[in-house]
DNA sequence: CGCGCGTTTGAGTCCATTCAAACCTGGTGG
DNA sequence: CCACCAGGTTTGAATGGACTCAAACGCGCG
């Protein structure tokens, strides 16, 4: 039936019953929640904490994620926005697909997958998120979650929430613009995957992966040589299209050819440049 | 070295040297932009017209378009806004990669594709838009064109200049959360691309992309059972991750079953259910 | 008419999948 | 401490689906 085999995640309620739509069903705004009952997300598992450890001002993050390119004084008045931490066990879910979409989170640290479900339980995952990015921005729509968020190791979110930023809207236009930005970037980031699912093959795509991952962890000041990967070959396979056995297989194949040593989920990276020839980033 | 055939599209200038990046390159925001000084978009073949016929409040799509969901008001504002529209031969670009995206665009008759570069001149298309729907939402990033777009047929499109979009945001929240909402249902058709490409095999696709087609029609008020595709295989194939010979010959094997009759461009779909329940749409 | 372009159809190949078995690792309980 | 188990991972062999290469066809156009 699929030209994969179904990548079916450990549930912990059980099926989702909202996952109705199909590509761009969404444009009619015409279907109701049929799930349901909307629920609150996980209201009572959230902590207020310490209100000088969610400053954005003194967050190591903020020249990353949300204030990025902010003002010092825009940064102060974002510290009045977030007033919420909320903490994420290994294998937590932040939001499900369905669940109401009132606010987006700054991933402090962890990491985080989202993945998407269609009616028939087909599960892709769409982003491994990396401390610093922002998630829930798919959501936006429709109010409602059209993805489930779910960590792959302890992990920690920043929670603003959507009315308290419209209200402070007006006195800060950077945040609105930096919103936008962040949008955009999902959505090109979603087209250069498309890209990669439509036209790479499997090893192009696995190296482009590697070097992305590579990239970003860099940009957040680890090596960008050494990394352990916090998500499983079917995971990995899932998100780009193949099967887990291809994903080892390549991993394999990489370590063979020098590429990469790797042992289990600690990845090196031998060949930047080898990989980077073999992704086809390196043009010519 | 490719899984597919390069697609190479038409180049009415020549290689374009701007697409530098690959997947989220872009989340550095470090590189400036390589590709030589920012063109102006097409500046000189815009032209004003008549204003009563550039209204948002007259427009026959103003219930699809941007303002889905505003008060009668606020439409009004919108016809402040809107001073422009700009009119597109077939073949014609509308923006191209690397040019600066001061506005968007909403796309008022014809039909649009938007796709990507990578750096190898590997093209993915990653839409095609009809009337209602709006364009240059992913620029907004960089205040740079991520994708070229290109008119499939005669088209004329709306310009929303983003700095007057700005200057009357505080009067227009309602334009904001459209703004965002259209956004937000970019990425989620993305993710839904990005769910078929990565695992529907080729005929779901197919039949998932046609369904697709038939409901955006229907909701324009054409008949979603026959119509006329403005693409041509290999651009149908390229958006699905195929060959235009794979497509080809899905075409004729739904012909052959009775699900849709087909020559050239011409699609009568005879069997709906048949489609949804091979595309996997129709669950249970 | 002849040409170019998009499309259709066929035959053969190859790459990723499927199915299957063995292995490693970490955690649990005897 | 070790045996055992479960889950994730690795590797092999065989299959099959989509691709490649190739040729013919149809249509529009100068």
């Amino acid at each position: 039936m699929f030209r994969q085999r179904t990548y079916n995640p450990s549930r912990d309620q059980g099926p989702f019953p909202g996952a109705h739509f199909f590509w761009q069903v969404l444009i009619l705004l015409a279907d109701p929640p049929s799930s349901g009952p909307i629920r609150r997300i996980n209201a009572p598992r959230r902590i207020a904490v310490a209100p000088e450890s969610t400053r954005c001002s003194t967050c190591m993050l903020n020249a990353i994620c949300l204030p990025l390119g902010m003002t010092r004084q825009d940064v102060a008045k974002m510290d009045e926005l977030i007033k919420e931490r909320f903490r994420l066990p290994k294998g937590g879910t932040l939001y499900r697909q369905g669940d109401v979409a009132d606010a987006i989170y700054g991933l402090r640290s962890g990491s985080i997958k989202t993945q998407i479900e269609d009616a028939n339980g087909q599960v892709q995952i769409t982003g491994f998120l990396l401390p610093g990015e922002v998630l829930g921005l798919d959501g936006l729509m429709t109010d409602q979650q059209v993805s489930h968020a779910i960590a792959l190791e302890d992990s920690e979110v920043c929670i603003i929430r959507l009315d308290e930023m419209d209200q402070l809207a007006p006195q800060l236009p950077s945040l609105q613009r930096q919103l936008r930005r962040l949008m955009s970037k999902e959505i090109g980031r979603s087209h250069q995957l498309l890209l990669a699912l439509g036209s790479l093959r499997s090893e192009q795509r696995l190296a482009a992966f590697l070097l992305n991952l590579s990239q970003r962890l860099q940009v957040l000041g680890y090596s960008p040589y050494e990394f352990i990967l916090r998500m499983s070959r079917e995971e990995i396979g899932n998100f780009l299209g193949l099967t887990l056995e291809t994903v080892s297989r390549l991993f394999s194949r990489f370590a063979r050819e020098g590429l990469i040593r790797v042992q289990q989920r600690e990845v090196h990276i031998l060949d930047m440049a080898g990989l980077q020839a073999l992704s086809g980033t390196d043009c010519s």
